[in-house]
DNA sequence: ATCTTAATTTAGAATTAGTCTAAAGTTATG
DNA sequence: CATAACTTTAGACTAATTCTAAATTAAGAT
């Protein structure tokens, strides 16, 4: 998905967040940043296994959760699956779940307006939306 | 949590749903129907070992699940949390997730209104939101 | 009521997703 | 280079949930 990124520019994004870019970590990163959709823990084990052999399942995991703290990924968990999904895509948005495919879709924020008169007292900082439906 | 349903109601409900009201179903019923806001399975498991010391795990788990497939209560899950949460307010709503109790409160989606521009050949037909912050 | 079958519950084993541990390997620094 | 700090690893562990197979209970037919 998305423009993928040199070794370079994955090291400098790596570097800049006060994570160490080791060659694990930068090729976890090739993966969650350029080539995968949304994926989960084990599809990037599952990946590291045929590409990359030299990535065990703890540091699968490690570096998901660092690249989570550090602000390169962010967490999605969503209704129909059990299993943590790591979105790329860092900045607010929305997704479409394809029932179909099962795969989530981002979807622009500026093509949702949302206005929620919430009760008195609640300040709300966030706000996740999930449609879903079929996409044909 | 609202007004409690009687034995017979409950009974009724299930009967009507094509679920035998076994009493292990109607005691778990009544905690989810009546007592409980958005338990997760644990949470029934807890009270029923207090309260009605006849339900196993596998039942507590067995019961959620059918109560969700005939659609007496709604399967949620959000970000913060791997457990799954079940919701007895199966109308369509949506949830406030409040950061300091960790609860998930009630949205009237008559409060809330969504215009949503998804891409050409999006059929959406069910939209999940859950708004995050804290209530005061 | 008794027999027979189907539905339900149960304890505990198994599975799945994810975390933790402690040792081994690597990298950074003086 | 030496040493300390950081990272990775295999595999043990945990938490949530599902599965299995036996025991219990309920339903239906004589
Ligand atoms: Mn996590
Ligand atoms: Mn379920
Ligand atoms: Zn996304
Ligand atoms: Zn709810």
């Amino acid at each position: 998905m998305r423009s993928c990124l040199t070794s370079e520019e994955i090291k400098t994004r790596l570097s800049l967040a006060g994570v160490n870019p080791t060659a694990q970590r930068i090729a976890i990163c090739r993966f969650v940043l350029c080539d995968a959709d949304h994926p989960t823990a084990d599809d990037v084990k599952t990946w590291a296994d045929k590409n990359f052999p030299m990535v065990s399942r703890a540091t699968v995991y490690n570096t998901l959760n660092t690249l989570v703290q550090v602000k390169i990924l962010k967490e999605v968990r969503v209704s129909h699956s059990n299993k943590v999904m790591y979105d790329s895509n860092t900045e607010h948005h929305y997704h479409f779940f394809d029932e179909t495919s099962g795969k989530l879709i981002d979807i622009d924020p500026d093509r949702v307006e949302v206005k929620a008169d919430l009760p008195k007292g609640f300040k709300m900082h966030e706000m996740e939306i999930v449609f879903k439906g079929k996409v044909k």
